[in-house]
DNA sequence: GGTCACTGGTAATCACGATTTTCACAAAAT
DNA sequence: ATTTTGTGAAAATCGTGATTACCAGTGACC
């Protein structure tokens, strides 16, 4: 069965096939779309048949969901392995790193981002699922170097799984943008932005207005004018 | 050629069609999801015929394209009328308002947000220019706040253009995020998080850690791991 | 009441792309 | 040197769903 062939082991000729089809579908996903592109397109570029394409893989889905993951793997690798080097660093200081090495790892190739943010939203139950789990992934980091912060006070001490949530999302937002912009926005201001969302987003006071709270869930659509807001001492 | 029938013009017939699609399509796309839905479906639940659609829409797409702009414009239209009543109020009551109201329309019907935020992404190149429209508009409309609340003091003058696209991300995410879930989050909880986010980038000051500015781009990646790294080379 | 215009529904048609199968060959093994 | 086995390329199959063409019915107008 498993006989060298070419000098190379069958596994390892498997794998630079397998590897091959992923990176033939990062680059034909991102430029023709998912939608548009035939799974003979994919194997064309990767230089494999089709057969040895359902060797490798199911369809075409699961080459973008293998994709998906691997660029979140990555990211969350690195993020993690930059986190350790300054576990002792003050609170702020790890989640400036946390976000600064997210951003140049995700900004590395225009294509991850694309693929993560736009070519793979709403294909599928179970894409949707995936993008689930990494948001949980990312928020539960986020939440807890937040708390990390909140315990050196220089955080309020709080529930931050919403607020990580949103962040998520605004670097999801910065980054498509990002990466649809055609003389492409800096780098840099993408991740200054984002950076400081986060640090306000994450040492804000729980109350920002005092009329906080009144307002809130209800603000009903129809209610009329509301100016006025009397007695209102300004946050700095 | 034009005859009454029913006791309804065939312009008012045309349009009930229209609409009846419309309606099925919102139904079907967010639930079955677009990939999967077929055109016979939305036109069997709309009770219209596969010819009365063609007269109607060119593709799926075209449907799916008119609810992304029907859903944007309902929420920009009511966002607008209900900031005209403020209109004398304080920056930050509009900021609030604006958000109030965006978030009250928007999770009205779950759908909203679904088709929005899920199944209008990554359809086409048509579809995801049109979601950067969409994207301008909201992002100079809070800009255009944040600014005003700069000019009555209440915020640092400074450039909001990125901030107000990070904040529409972390809506989305948000949004996404709310419909989702099966036992849905709470809509204030949503809603108070998306404020409070808001309100914080936009009052925050523009040096936000001292250290700032130091960083920022670079944050070099640590040369070492690699291994990942989905995207080899570039096209021909 | 009869004819005509327009309608909705159904039944072909048609195209495209995924999946399978075949084929001829190349490199190992004996 | 011959057989064997895994291989890649190409061709055949197969299904699905979009698009078009047809048919029978209904209400409107004379």
């Amino acid at each position: 069965m498993a006989r060298t062939y070419g000098g190379v082991a069958p596994e390892q000729r498997r794998a630079d096939r397998r590897q091959r089809l992923l990176v033939a579908g990062l680059e034909l996903f991102t430029s023709t779309g998912f939608r548009h592109t035939k799974i003979t397109e994919v194997c064309a570029r990767a230089g494999v048949s089709t057969r040895n394409f359902y060797e490798e893989f199911t369809s075409k889905e699961d080459v973008l969901r293998t994709l998906h993951d691997q660029i979140n793997s990555l990211a969350l690798a690195h993020v993690t392995a930059e986190l350790d080097k300054v576990a002792d660093a003050d609170a702020l200081t790890r989640i400036s790193t946390l976000l600064d090495v997210f951003i140049a790892t995700v900004t590395v190739d225009p294509r991850m981002p694309r693929l993560n943010y736009v070519e793979a939203v709403g294909v599928s139950p179970e894409l949707e699922a995936q993008h689930q789990v990494w948001v949980d992934r990312w928020a539960n980091f986020i939440a807890a170097e937040a708390s990390r912060a909140a315990e050196h006070g220089v955080a309020p001490v709080r529930d931050y799984r919403l607020t990580a949530i949103a962040l998520v999302g605004a670097g999801t937002g910065l980054l498509r943008e990002w990466q649809a912009h055609d003389p492409p926005l800096p780098v840099e201001e993408i991740g200054a932005e984002f950076r400081a969302m986060m640090l306000s987003a994450i040492m804000r006071p729980e109350k920002i207005l005092d009329i906080e709270g009144n307002r809130g869930a209800s603000a009903r659509v129809e209610e009329s004018s509301r100016e006025g807001d009397p007695g209102g001492h300004r946050p700095t």
